[in-house]
DNA sequence: CATGAATGAGACTTCATTCAT
DNA sequence: CATGAATGAAGTCTCATTCAT
């Protein structure tokens, strides 16, 4: 469906580290065609414009991360195991590809309304993914079923991508001054494990959604 | 510190539907000053710069829900009470005034990476309150201390921020179809009573923090 | 109708100018500012694009020449009379300001399709104004209708034209050798007196190429 | 002289019928490659640039205008039966082949300055020729030297020029509403028989408006 | 204080032309 | 000969900001 080729896909890995860098509306077509090492038309040749490049970067990346999490969740069998994988294969991928996650956390989400609208919709693939397994728990009494599964999927994707855009933005404020990155909790939270952070989410997600044994 | 005027506040009631409704990019100073009755000139007798009259937005509407927050959780005795009084009354602020809430949740996060930043720096002040909160009912001992209060606060702030944000788009999609937009809960999530998810917010915030009585 | 200042006639002036010399195409708009001594920004604030430059620019000059050769047949009595009256003040027109002349017997008619059909419409009126002389000599017995009136004023506008093109021509070939350009006869026909060949346009028209027999 | 081979024909009638479409500067020359079913390089191999494209164009087309015009009044013994056959072989021609006649009539004078005047230049074959037989018809006494015969004809090719170019747009606007374009007469003259239009050019440059008292 | 016409730097995009295959 | 992907110069237009009134 989304033609390929090598010289596509270097242009969008050059848009995903100026627009990370640079945020969209300040990054210039010209610099992601010097980072991409190609003369300015020649984004034309794969993008119809600016904007078409910055829907294309996010089909792709949504892609990847939706196919992460959908075979993190098909490899664990309990719905208590296919959330802590979610979380888990997420965060993760936070961790491994910090320069897609800051594209998709904070960038995406600028333009225009009509981007807001098309990336919520295509956020509702991987927020339907999460219902899914809550509502499977729910169905199975494991988990209490007050707050609907739609809007829990929601909050706890709130958390994820709360703790993603802390991560992050610690992150860049660390490196802008210089300093390799390293992974550290402060106590203003700026700068931390993105990977035990999955922990929490899991405990703080899990024993809240638990019905109680007594009680 | 903050000069006020009149005029100026007309500028910032301006500049918040301005921007809530266009974008802060896609917002032109010119629409600004015709949607506050006031030449293009008068605006930088106010602000020294679009991006100032962004940050001074910004400063303004967050004194606004500080003072709301500190109030709300300052009204309430228990860890648990003051949780809720938080979470209910920044769930409030978004019902009855979206578009302060629209222009607080998404506009004011895209811009610039400065404004990323400052931003982040200032919704600390909110994070800081409610990660009190949480310290206190965890010193207390009626909550678990497995997450620390910082991360705990962040991740309930990302489920407020993500319901709201849910919210305010569908609210969107309502309105540009020409409807009023009357909040109702649809199974995609999709439009639902903002009110009514304090509670959720609640339930999973609280039964995850509560220590079990019996194990 | 039309809104009228001194700065948008500066630059209608000067988009003449530099149209008649370089062409629409050819044309910069910051050429147009140039020699309207504004700023490139500036001509965006009187016109829409560089096509409503143009369009602005012909229909300035059409009102005058329309009410020019309205006036020059009001002046007259029979339809003989009204002819040479036209004629004359046409050819006039093209020798008393050759620049817009040119802007309007050449670079009018380039641009877009659309352009071509707008001004065909235009001259419309003008070329009702001949067909109706035309008529009139018909109706009064004075003129033969083997020709239908609408056709022959297309025709004499069609001589008009071409003489006008001619003059204009050579003396754009002229004047790019860096000499004044002298009107006058060459056997080539490329340099002539314009007014003289008003006569000749008279003579044609009303008489023919025949030697009258008698009289 | 000019090289010729079957693809560079397919390339110039493929540009004659882009340029009558689009007009000379809209047309893309990967407009006129796709048209002529060759690649965008190949153009470059049969022509230096699109500028010399379409002078070739122009030679071509005139090439043929000029040898059927010749042939016709060749094949005439008086100057009124040359010049009615010259009249008729133009018309006739634009009836036959109208996009090329478009190009001729519209497109191949736009362009740049140095397109006129060369086109200017080469249209002087075809005047000398009318001029030719004007002249012949003057001395033979048939027709009055009132108007020099380099000037009638010109204004006779300009009535033939201007009915064409009427012609051709009134079949254009037909055209592009969808239907046929089936040639009428119609009071605006908008529409109608170019056929039949040689006669009233041969009426009117022979005998004029004017009725004869006798004869 | 207020105005709003004017500025001009700078961005996106187009497209004639080239050249390695 | 032919291809068509790549180039990059150049043009139109936007809009934050200024300043004379």
């Amino acid at each position: 469906m989304t033609p390929h080729s090598p010289k596509r896909d270097r242009i969008l890995d050059a848009a995903e580290r100026v627009f990370a860098q640079r945020g969209f509306f300040t990054a210039k077509v010209a610099d992601i065609a010097k980072e991409a090492g190609v003369a300015d038309g020649t984004i034309y040749l794969y993008f119809k414009s600016k904007d078409d490049l910055l829907i294309s970067l996010f089909e792709s990346r949504m892609e990847r991360v939706n196919a992460l999490l959908a075979a993190a969740v098909a490899g664990a069998t309990t719905p208590r195991e296919k959330l802590l994988a979610f979380v888990r294969a997420y965060v993760g991928m936070i961790a491994d590809q910090p320069t897609a996650a800051e594209v998709l956390t904070i960038e995406l989400r600028q333009s225009t309304k009509f981007m807001r609208e098309y990336s919520a919709q295509r956020f509702g693939e991987l927020l339907r993914l999460l219902a899914g397994v809550i509502a499977e728990g729910q169905a199975s009494g494991e988990w209490s079923d007050a707050v609907p599964a739609p809007h829990a999927a929601r909050m706890i994707w709130g958390m994820l991508d709360e703790l993603a855009l802390a991560w992050l933005l610690g992150r860049d404020a660390g490196a802008r001054r210089g300093r390799k990155p390293p992974p550290s909790v402060d106590d203003d939270g700026r700068k931390f494990d993105i990977v035990r952070a999955a922990d929490w989410v899991g405990a703080l997600v899990t024993q809240g959604l638990e019905r109680r044994s007594h009680v």
